[in-house]
DNA sequence: CGGACAAGCTGA
DNA sequence: CAGCTTGTCCGG
């Protein structure tokens, strides 16, 4: 080929829509192509059809102007279908593929349009983005500078959001109260230019759209709006707006980044946060993590940022800690001493949280702690109409332990519809209870529910937890994050102190890390605490861990443990769990890269969030 | 993945 | 040995 000639594009590399294929094939680029136009529009990414073993196929073109390979006769293309993703979003996906153990083709799907584009743009109708009110972000503007702590101007200026996204290549996290909505990095993000801005929910994506859009800025809001961004525009969405095209990409903000619907729930594990983070790398924008309480994974990947002081702890509730170990232990409800007070005092709608599901079912005897069971031991029993009735019906009689002929048994583990009936007795008012499932938005003003109320509730401007050890003594690695990132969701729903919002906590521990954290407004308290044990233990991000399960996973391990890899370990089975555990991730990925996957189904989820 | 084909099992 | 199942390989 002479110097200056531009090669036409004659062969290219296809990866068809296979997941388990997971490998390349040549094509020819048909002779017709290149007289009519297509070869022109032809490049990575693009979506094609293809012949393969006689079938067709749906497939991306992973690379152009290939040397075709000597001994085979090529296929030509059947088909142009339409644009796909971009040269820079296919070589994420690949690297995404590999950071979390899955196949290109998903990735590839993920950052593929629903629907056939052929020409970038098109106007999106404006749908109503609900509240998209900035909101003042806090009093007191005194700038506190301490080692890696540098105070955001407030008091409404907007200079000291500026300042998060004038460095290229920089990674800051910023801790900003509950209460504050985002709007003002937001808005700092797309004066900077096009602006990949990820959200936790689709209805923070309508209302940050929505504000952005009243400031002038030419907004995708979601991935439905795939040609809108590939024409150039800020993008605002779920954790899917990571994969959209984005040709001139100036600054990533992922905003609430401890949120865990930003992790893909499906193999392969992705998550928005280190998707966008590598994204801002490669192209040296400025990325923003924002969120109340950031995880350890935020900090030690930016430079943190704080709000002042006084600030912070307006954005935050009023927290007040009922506790437990103060109640009559024989009284042993579900509402400690003075909750009935409190509930009565609240001004407005209260959320009461109790993150268990439909009605406790099984009863113990208060004296002996004997479960209440049948004659044979085994069927439970439980509560109807002052009888002890076995849960298959086949055994009834008076409410009597068998074991020691006590007549007093109590409820273990209370669910949310007893919970509601008693809690309703209790303040003497109609009670609505809320589930994920299921709950009307009635007019009571008091919900109780599944953490689902703080999702669904509108408003309130009171939160009680009512059994919050269950998420303190949750047997997880990261319970202590999860339970203070529940408070926080709490925090948001009530809002800050100076606008009356309350949080009640009810708990054994008054002193956990958690509690003290959301009593005190600082999140770092939590951080400090975690760090020191996450590090000791090598947990995430001082570690890599990945669990492997499904059917295929026995053979799989079997094959993994054939690779003398002593960097990785592996412990299980457990309930069908393998943990696959290393210092780093170089390793584990490796060794999960380059060993053979068996036929059968294999789950393989990197950094799972639930361990 | 799904089709092609080869090697192995079963029944008369 | 036909007819079927199971396994292995390959596709451009």
């Amino acid at each position: 080929m002479l110097a200056g000639d531009a090669p036409p594009v004659t062969v290219v590399r296809v990866l068809p829509d296979v997941v388990r294929l997971d490998r390349t094939f040549d094509y020819a680029v048909p002779e017709a192509w290149k007289a009519d136009g297509r070869a022109e529009r032809l490049r990575v990414g693009s979506i094609v059809r293809i012949t393969l073993g006689g079938r067709r196929l749906r497939g991306w073109v992973t690379e152009v102007g290939v040397d075709p390979p000597p001994d085979v006769e090529l296929q030509p293309l059947a088909q142009l279908t339409g644009m796909g993703p971009p040269a820079d979003v296919v070589s994420l996906a690949s690297w995404a593929a590999w950071r979390w153990a899955g196949s290109t083709v998903h990735l590839l799907r993920a950052s593929s349009p629903s629907r056939v584009v052929t020409h970038p743009f098109g106007t999106r109708t404006v749908a109503d983005g609900g509240d998209g009110s900035p909101q003042p972000y806090g009093q007191g503007g005194s700038r506190q500078e301490q080692s890696r702590h540098i105070a955001v101007a407030s008091e409404g200026s907007l200079q000291g959001y500026d300042g998060l996204f004038d460095r290229s290549g920089s990674v800051t996290t910023l801790r900003c109260p509950p209460a504050d909505n985002g709007t003002a990095v937001a808005r700092a993000a797309a004066r900077r230019g096009d602006s990949l801005i990820v959200v936790p929910t689709p209805a923070d994506a309508r209302r940050v759209a929505a504000d952005l859009e009243s400031q002038g800025v030419r907004v995708a809001l979601g991935f439905d709006d795939w040609a809108i961004a590939a024409a150039g525009a800020t993008v605002v969405g779920t954790l899917t707006a990571v994969w959209l095209p984005m040709p001139r990409l100036a600054a990533v903000a992922v905003f609430d980044e401890h949120a865990e619907s930003l992790q893909s729930e499906r193999a392969p594990t992705w998550h928005a946060r280190d998707v966008a983070l590598e994204r801002a790398r490669r192209v040296g924008a400025p990325a923003v993590l924002v969120s109340p309480v950031p995880t350890l994974e935020a900090l030690e990947a930016g430079e943190l940022w704080t709000v002042d002081r006084s600030a912070e702890r307006d954005g935050w509730p009023a927290v007040e800690v009922l506790d437990r170990r103060l109640d009559d232990p024989v009284r042993g409800g579900l509402f400690a001493e003075g909750l009935r007070d409190r509930l009565a005092a609240a001004g407005g709608k209260v959320a009461v949280v109790l993150n268990r599901k439909g009605r406790g079912r099984l009863l113990a005897c208060k004296t002996c702690g004997e479960l209440a069971r049948t004659s044979d031991g085994r069927v439970p029993m439980r509560l109807e109409d002052e009888e002890l009735v076995a849960a298959d019906g086949s055994e009834r009689r008076p409410v009597v332990c068998a074991e020691c002929g006590s007549t007093v048994l109590r409820i273990l583990r209370m669910g949310v519809t007893r919970a509601r009936e008693e809690l309703a007795a209790l303040v003497g008012e109609p009670v609505g209870e809320m589930t994920s499932e299921a709950g009307a938005l009635g007019q009571e003003r008091i919900v109780i529910g599944t953490e689902a109320v703080l999702w669904r509730l509108p408003s309130a401007t009171a939160v009680v937890f009512l059994d919050f050890d269950q998420e303190l003594l949750a047997p997880r690695q990261r319970a202590a994050e999860q339970a203070l990132a529940l408070l926080a969701r709490g925090a948001r729903l009530a809002g800050g102190r100076r606008n009356g919002g309350r949080l009640v906590i009810q708990t054994l521990q008054p002193d956990h890390p958690v509690v003290a954290a959301a009593v005190r407004a600082d999140p770092s308290i939590v951080a400090t605490v975690e760090q020191a044990r996450r590090r000791t233990l090598g947990l995430s991000p001082y570690g890599a861990q990945a669990r492997v399960s499904g059917p295929g996973a026995e053979a799989f391990i079997a094959a993994l443990r054939q690779d003398e890899g002593t960097e990785v370990s592996i412990r299980g089975p457990l309930d069908g769990n393998y943990l696959l555990r290393a210092r780093s991730h170089e390793p584990l990925l490796d060794l999960l890269a380059r060993t053979p996957r068996p036929a059968e189904r294999l789950r393989v989820e990197v950094d799972p969030l639930r361990v």
